[in-house]
DNA sequence: AATGAATGAGCCTTCATTCAT
DNA sequence: GATGAATGAAGGCTCATTCAT
């Protein structure tokens, strides 16, 4: 039988992975390791021992981003399905898409996360086809596109959101606006 | 009067120009300078005789291809005003405009092409105002956008450009359709 | 309460720095880093480590070197204050005074020193001042100089030192005999 | 028989000599050889067609400097034997030392000027050795020295004049007071 | 398990020297 | 002969990763 973690590892991890999101969000992925591991106020061994490699360390927290996203969508769903999308597409431009600029990154630097995490990416993109079939179903978005497109549309904001230098209410506003059904709008 | 530059030395800044666009565009800023010489058959010190510094060349390749979407615009306006800035949005995610995938990795590496090019900077906002406004005059654009919102459109479309995963006629679709005017549709 | 540095880091350190002086003195300031890693047994990274630059590395060997002169010259002043001055130069001639040849290499390569350290210039001219004060006061040197003329000599000692063709016992003698008061020749 | 060399080729030798003279003096042996190039107004390729080596170059400027040393020691000791070591030796601190500032930076980078260019350093020894000599005779300079020992004390005011701080007048007359015979203090 | 020192490959950049024009 | 572009070998420094403590 597997050993329980120790107490301070569990929390050493957790850790790491929050700082690790935090610094990589705000500088990027190329920030050095010992930083990471000096914000932490651990060891840079520390983080090698919970993450055998820089880039699975940029993988797990990319892995919880998705999760994150996956959760949030589920939540939306259940509240509101004809307006779920659209509080998604909104929310990504608010709050944490950082989490995702990191993938952005992570993919320019040659990591192709979707081969790295295909189960999550088979979940995401099965949570991404759901929003976008439950608005349909609800007739609040056009039926000409499915989870893919969305995915798209989510890489673009996300850009947008990464690169902003002023309010991007309008853009929302396009991109809304062009998800609807062409009567609706 | 100064003498103008030797055959040789042309030929070879062009082509260090032209061989880098291509392996930033495809591997990110982060490639060795020796990767590009040896790629453009020259000695990395050549590189170094045309461009002071890396971030020198990379300035370089982004300036020529704001340039050339400058250029490219100003085409379009002449020969469509009404229809231009769709024609320049489909071919953002046609052609090669990895030009500008390129500003975003650079963007990301922590340069600011706005403060280290401001009179591209300043051109090219013009030209996307132009743009905006041409379509607007003609009654195919939304009136509530400008050029800002425009730029972070595109920045969007070149992200899903280099993370593109399938066609994107679909969120092309989107993206048009959500920057006509309400009665368009 | 800051750790205590570890066994093995510090005497690295040490060997590093041994190493160092030794390398720098016999071979001037121009040496790279990599052949006094090679020399020391360990890394250049691990140099890098204790000191930032390549010049903090140089700066450190000097400020020992500085240190050692003015624990001398205490210790000189101490047995003999009315002597003191004539056997600390010659003892610059005598011993391995090629700490601060370094300094004049180091200084000729565009670092300067009493700017870098400045808590040690004015430690050694204090230094420089005493020696000289102690010997007008004992009557054995003569009254129309100071320390900053000291330093001069030293300079040029040092200078000798590190040309010599021969032996340099005459030359001492000049100097020495040059500092005495007009009385005492 | 030998070709007559171009005009214009040997106006470029001494405008290279000149030029490279100066900035060696100024900044050191360090300068690359391109930013002479500049400065001189010509191409760095005819820097090479004059001197096959950097190392080369160096040594023709101090081989002038040497030469012109010699001449100059001609001159005083025509005019008055008796103070001519006295005149040497002050006018080193006054004016171009700097000349040899360079033979010292090039000793301490591991070039033996003596080795390199055996004539001089004999023609220059001889001429010390006269200056020496001639001072002794009138009975102005201690008889317990030769022109080996100046040597060391040229080295060393060099040195002085290369990292003054302030002025040497103090050390350049201990230096006098050192050389006079003992009855003339 | 944690620590942080050590490693060493690799990157950017410089510059003496060569060579095509 | 002159020019200045091209070369390529180093050198300083960084940082992912390993390992002794």
């Amino acid at each position: 039988m597997k050993k329980q973690p120790r107490a301070d590892a569990v929390r050493n991890r957790r850790r790491i992975l929050q700082v690790a999101h935090d610094v990589f969000a705000s500088q990027g992925p190329g920030v050095p390791i010992d930083r990471i591991a000096e914000q932490a106020g651990v060891g840079a061994g520390t983080i090698y021992r919970h993450f055998p490699t820089k880039e699975a360390l940029l993988l797990a927290i990319v892995t919880e981003g998705i999760d994150r996203l996956i959760v949030w969508i589920r939540e939306l769903l259940e509240i509101d399905p004809g307006n779920a999308l659209y509080q998604f597409v909104a929310g990504i431009l608010e709050r944490g898409a950082a989490d995702q600029g990191l993938a952005a990154d992570l993919a320019s630097s040659g990591v192709d996360i979707d081969a790295e995490l295909p189960d999550r990416h088979r979940a995401f993109h099965h949570a991404l086809d759901n929003l976008v079939a439950q608005g349909q179903r609800a007739g609040t978005v056009r039926s000409d596109i499915d989870g893919s497109d969305l995915k798209a549309i989510i890489v673009g904001l996300q850009a947008m959101q990464q690169h902003r230098e002023a309010h991007l209410d309008a853009p929302l506003k396009i991109i809304c606006d062009g998800l609807r059904p062409p009567s609706a709008k």
